[in-house]
DNA sequence: GTAGGTGCAAACGCTTTGCATCTGG
DNA sequence: CCAGATGCAAAGCGTTTGCACCTAC
């Protein structure tokens, strides 16, 4: 279990187990992906658990200095998290139009990026993949906006 | 000329050339890649052009929309933007110990990524890859000084 | 008991905005 | 001449920090 290995890793390395931390771990594996800080502070809320927005950022740093987090590069903005377990192979469809991130799994790709990084002599420790483009309901969206015009 | 692509661009949509809009643009045709807008606010100083930071925001936003410029997704921090010219078929590699950001060339990957997209219904219109890692000096610097360690 | 964690409010840094003034077409 | 652009200063907004109080160990 996830807490298990929190509780675990805190302890070697001499930070301590507190409610707090294991409150923001417990919104990821419950709503999952692609959080900002703002997001778990009202997810938190909403749990009737009030936690300061410091300690929210403290915990999301934290969290992603242990390996159990991921930061996500932001497109626009925001930093978002999600859980590092999911998110060893997997990359990100982001939608223009309305925001939403999908998860895309390209572990295929991963030797020619290495090979395109060793070619300039980086030495890769690891990479991603962001597309941008319509997610599936847009796409439905604007084609039946379209329709709509070219009925009239 | 890219300046007088600029202008054209900016008559067509109603928009006015003015002595600012060259002169930043300038910064990227002369300096290059990666820049923040900090950055072209100091490179414009040492012009001796004064102008306002809200003006180089302004157009760094204008040149972007208008398709001039390309805004990177920032690992962290800083938005930095590069012409959109040279960014068409290039991606980046970004050194996580002293921050460079080193061009990287990825086209033959543009059809695996695209199919990867559509397997999941997206309709992809561009994507970025971004690479992690140390450059080829930080790999030196760390080499000599693990060798000045063992030697002792 | 005490080092480390938390909450609060203030500070920060990058970016955006309101408004008076200026200027390209 | 006047819609659009600029400069300035102030506001915004997500994030970080200083400090007094609290709590896990």
């Amino acid at each position: 279990m996830l807490k298990d290995v929190m509780r675990k890793k805190l302890r070697e390395q001499g930070n301590r187990v507190t409610a707090q931390r294991e409150a923001i771990l417990k919104i990821f594996e419950e709503v999952g992906d692609h959080l900002g800080a703002e997001d778990v502070y009202q997810l938190l809320l909403r749990r009737r658990r009030r936690i300061s927005k410091a300690t929210v950022y403290r915990t999301l740093e934290l969290l992603t200095s242990m390996g159990l987090l991921r930061r996500l590069e932001p497109n626009e903005g925001v930093y978002r998290y999600e859980l590092a377990e999911s998110s060893s192979n997997h990359h990100h469809a982001i939608c223009t139009s309305c925001g939403t991130i999908m998860n895309i799994d390209l572990k295929d790709l991963e030797n020619s990026i290495q090979q395109a990084a060793e070619s300039i002599g980086f030495n890769m420790t690891n990479y991603s993949v962001v597309i941008y483009g319509l997610c599936p309901s847009c796409q439905k969206k604007i084609n039946a906006e379209t329709e709509m015009i070219s009925s009239k």
